[in-house]
DNA sequence: TGCAATTTCACCCGAAAGTATGAGTGGAAA
DNA sequence: TTTCCACTCATACTTTCGGGTGAAATTGCA
C-alpha cells in the first residue's frame, strides 16, 4: 500500500501510457491501418500535446503557496542574577564560562570552537576544565549544574 | 507591445492550434488521407493529452513552502508552569516527555534506559522523535528548546 | 624580568550519541 | 476486524564527545 501511494502519479503516468497503446492497437484492428508510421505520428501527438498541457499548466496557474507558520517561543526572564560567589568558588576562568554559555545554548563544540574563532581541540580542553570544575560527566550534566548554581539563566 | 504581452499565452495557444492545422494539412498531402475522421480523431488526441498534461502539471507541481515565522512571548515568573498547548503542538508523547525530562537532569542514554527499565536502543528511538518534534539536533539543543516552551522546568 | 595562570592547539583512542532502517506487540479507534 | 499508533527492540554505521597527555603562546602580576 505504501508503495501504491509512493509512486501514485508514477504508476498513472504507466496506466496512460499503456491506455494509449491499446487505443493504437485498436485503430489499427479499425482501420486495418498497418503502416506503422502513423502509430509513431499520433504517439509524437500525444507527446507533444502533453508536453504543451503541461506547459500550459505551469504558465497559467498560480505558483501554489504554502504557508507554514512556525512558532518561535521566547522567554522573557529578567530576573536572572549571576551568582559571582558560586562562580568564584568553581574556579572557572572567564573563557570557559564563555565556552559553558553557549555550551547551554545547545551549540556543538565545533559550533562553539567557530563562535568564539579557536580551533575544535581548544573547545575540548575548555570543556575538560569546566567538567572538572563543575564536577560532572557530561555536557548536560554540566549545563544542568551550571543553572541551579545561578551561572547562567 | 502591451497587448502582445498581455495576451501572450492566448497568442501562443493559438499559434499551436495552427501549427496543428498545418501539420494535419501537410499530412493530408503526404498520405493523401481524405478521410476526415483522422483529422478529427488526431484532433481528439491532442485535446486529450493536453488535458492529460495540464492535470500531470496540476498534480506534479509541489507548492512553494513559505515558513512564516510567529513569536511567543512567555513570562516565566519563578514557579515553572507545564505549557499544556505547547506540549501538544510539538505532537511529542507522554514517554517521549519522560525521557526528556531525565534527559535534561543530565542523565546518559544508558542511566535514562535504567531508569526507565528499556534497553538504550529504545530510549535512542525515543531520542530521535524528540529532536525531529523540536526541530533540534543535539540533546542539548532539545534541552534547551524544551525549557524556552515550558515543557520542562 | 621571571613566574604562574590562562589560553591555545595537537594527537590518539574509546565511549557515547545519533542516524537509518526494519520489525514485533498491544491497545484503542474506526 | 482491520487499521493505526505508541512503544519496544535490534543491527549496522557515522559522528561527536570526552579522557589523557603534552606542549607552545599569551597574559597578568610580583
Amino acid at each position: 500500500m505504501k508503495f501504491i501511494l509512493r509512486h501514485k502519479l508514477s504508476i498513472l503516468y504507466g496506466i496512460s501510457l499503456a491506455v494509449l497503446l491499446l487505443v493504437l492497437k485498436w485503430l489499427e484492428i479499425k482501420f486495418i491501418i498497418y503502416d506503422h508510421s502513423l502509430e509513431i505520428y499520433i504517439g509524437a501527438i500525444a507527446l507533444l500535446f502533453t508536453g504543451l498541457g503541461i506547459w500550459l499548466a505551469i504558465k497559467l496557474t498560480k505558483p501554489k503557496v504554502q504557508v507554514v507558520e512556525k512558532e518561535i517561543y521566547i522567554q522573557q526572564n529578567g530576573d536572572f542574577v549571576f551568582n559571582e560567589k558560586a562562580f568564584e568558588k568553581t574556579g572557572m576562568s572567564k573563557r570557559e564560562l564563555e565556552v559553558l554559555e553557549l555550551m547551554a545554548k545547545g551549540l556543538s563544540n565545533q559550533q562553539i570552537a567557530d563562535s568564539l574563532f579557536v580551533s575544535l581541540n581548544t573547545i575540548k580542553t575548555h570543556c575538560s576544565g569546566i567538567f572538572f570544575k563543575l564536577d560532572v560527566k557530561r555536557r548536560t550534566e554540566a549545563v544542568e549544574a551550571a543553572r541551579r548554581m545561578g551561572l547562567i539563566p
